[in-house]
RNA sequence: GGCCCGUUGGUGAAGUGGUUAAACACACAUGCCUUUCACGCAUGCAUACAUGGGUUCAAAUCCCGUACGGGUCACCA
């Protein structure tokens, strides 16, 4: 019996002609350097802030490259498929927009010519691979079942040795063609092996983008490459499709790190070229001091669905993602402020090796500092598509009125240093609330007074303020004039200095004075520029929130 | 247990043998400025290269051992 014929018994029907594949999907037409890569992830669930974190660096490249970036959904697995997974990913891709160049773009359907792009479609092609392989005698069927193999584990780990299918442990290996045929005639199930050359005691040098030079040993794991269910299992699937799609570069988890072994042999069985490969570190989370991979499970912020919930704009997370991926991206944003994240030479070199830990905090500054570069029009933008979808009662005050929100976002915003108080949209509401009339009356209000908190103090200064230094034509310097006579009329330093000079003389200065002022109109004692606010809200409702607060107190 | 990778201050990290008495950013603290807070500015974080050896005139940077952390060893990806 020969190969041929033991590969047409085990997988009868299928075409081992794989040539005609090579000629299906040929060498891709672009310039030498552009980089073809992909995100790959299994339909199980939620993109996970990892997962993105590979594919931003993927799309960032071959961007960079004019190379081609697409998504291919692995779903050989059919045990772990979530239902409706794909629409989820390709959803929180285009979220973040991360725009691919070919693959799935729904649950059933792709685009580019070098598809399909989901796994399960492409059983065909695997097996011709596969059956190729068995022609070839460079792979066998196996028939052991698992306990079989939990029996080889335990014997291995008891007497110490390497675990895995691999020489004298590879029963099936030494099958001969007669008795597969009968095994296969009597119904058994197999599942086919590569058969593996390798050495384990040999080292071979391998070259990652991220990692560096890394010496590992070779592979001599006769690897399961097609399952009971005919689908491969995901080393060979990777090896046709990063081949047929001819991806140059693999960026992925380096959790495949210790597979390289295999990958690298599993291209050179075929004759393949290898495709480059960066290895990313995961993204940790410290949680009482110990650091952990940020997970799925435990931690709301692994979820990318977190930020659009919170409304961290897309663009500050990218910032974000950018400065753990290269830290040298954070300088050179800074001293190139007219560029974007477009501009910024990424180099993977520039990647840590070891992971890195998952900083909220820093997240957050930076999206401070990108609000604080927006147009007030284009936090009113930002906001009100938030709003729109998470809070339909602001998304309603907002879009009533869009100048007047304008303004309001406006407060502190064309100077050279804007403030830098809202870090993502979903906190706008609370900063802010107190601008918006409808929303002020809906507010429990709670006034926290700070150094003057005497009653009839505060009526004193708010009712003196609306009778004498309440001008409503005021520029900022005559109303600041204005509020320093209201000091000095009651008793207060018209300057800070002058008190901190001779506090005795004083009951406190020009500040107590306006942060009254400020309380009683906003609640808060942190708010934007006074005059600004007063101006915006204008007089009747000034004096409308003053005399309410002294009729109630 | 085998194999692989990693280890610079509270955090992200720059830095690959000698102007680094270790940059920069975040966080925190203090001071200044200021109509409060914030912003901004200044300073600090009682001063970090896991550890033990070795190579060298010279090591965070090269080599070896140890410890710790991570990954992997599925008909999961």
């Amino acid at each position: 019996m020969t190969n041929k014929e033991l590969a047409d018994l085990l997988l009868p029907g299928v075409d081992s002609n794989i040539e005609k594949y090579e000629e299906l999907y040929p060498k891709r037409n672009l310039d030498e350097k552009a980089v073809v890569t992909r995100f790959a992830p299994s339909p199980t669930g939620f993109v996970h802030m990892g997962s993105l974190f590979q594919s931003f660096i993927s799309r960032k490249v071959s961007s960079d490259t004019n190379g081609v970036f697409f998504l291919r959904v692995e779903d050989t697995d059919q045990k772990r498929l979530v239902e409706n997974s794909v629409k989820g990913i390709v959803d929180d891709l285009k979220n973040f927009e991360i725009e691919i160049d070919e693959g799935m773009i729904n649950e059933e359907e792709w685009k580019g010519d070098y598809g399909p792009y989901i796994q399960s479609k492409r059983k065909d092609i695997y097996q011709s691979y596969v059956k190729r392989l068995l022609e070839e005698g460079k792979a066998y069927p196996c028939f052991c079942s698992a306990e079989e193999i939990e029996e080889t584990r335990l014997l291995q780990e008891k007497k110490k040795q390497r675990i895995g299918y691999y020489g004298r442990f590879a029963k099936c290996r030494k099958l001969t063609p007669e008795q597969i045929k009968e095994k296969v005639e009597a119904g058994e199930s197999f599942i086919i092996r590569l058969r593996s050359h390798g050495d384990f005691e040999h080292k071979i040098k391998v070259h990652d983008l991220i990692k560096g030079s890394l010496e590992i040993p070779e592979n001599d794991l006769d690897i399961v490459i097609l399952k009971s269910d005919g689908l491969p299992t995901y080393h060979f699937a990777h090896l046709v499709d990063d081949h047929l799609m001819r991806t140059t570069h693999v960026v992925r988890g380096d959790e495949w790190l210790s597979s390289l072994a295999l990958h690298l042999q599993l291209f050179q069985t075929f004759g393949f070229e290898p495709p480059k490969y960066a290895h990313i570190s995961p993204i940790m989370k410290e949680e009482n001091g110990v650091k952990r991979k940020l997970s799925k499970r435990k931690d709301p912020e692994a979820a990318v669905s977190y930020y659009h919930e919170k409304g961290i704009p897309v663009e500050a997370v990218k910032l974000y993602l950018m400065t753990l991926a290269n830290t040298n991206f954070e300088q050179w944003y800074d001293c190139n402020k007219d560029k974007t994240l477009k501009d910024f030479p990424f180099d993977f070199k520039k990647m840590s090796a070891s992971g890195g830990l998952f900083d909220i905090e820093k997240l957050m500054n930076i999206s401070k500092n990108y609000f604080s570069r927006l147009s007030a029009q284009e936090v009113y933008d930002g906001v009100t598509k938030w709003a729109k979808e998470h809070d339909t009662e602001f998304y309603e005050v907002l879009t009533k009125d869009p100048l007047y929100a304008i303004s309001v976002f406006n407060i502190e915003r064309e100077q050279k240093k804007p403030r830098k108080d809202y870090g993502c949209y979903s906190e706008i509401r609370q900063l802010s609330w107190y601008m918006f009339p409808e929303l002020y009356e809906k507010q429990e209000k709670e006034y926290l007074f700070q150094t003057v908190s005497d009653k009839e103090e505060i009526k004193k200064i708010l009712t003196t303020y609306m009778e004498k230094h309440y001008h409503e034509q005021d520029t900022k310097e005559e109303w600041f004039d204005h509020m320093k006579d209201l000091a000095q009329e009651l008793g207060y330093a018209r300057e800070v200095k002058e008190y901190k000079e001779h506090p005795e003389d004083y009951k406190g200065h020009i500040g107590d004075i306006s942060l009254v002022l400020r309380i009683v109109l906003t609640t808060k004692s942190t708010t934007p520029d006074l005059y600004d606010i007063m101006t915006i809200l204008g007089k009747q409702t000034i004096f409308e929130r003053y005399q309410a607060w002294i009729k109630g107190n």
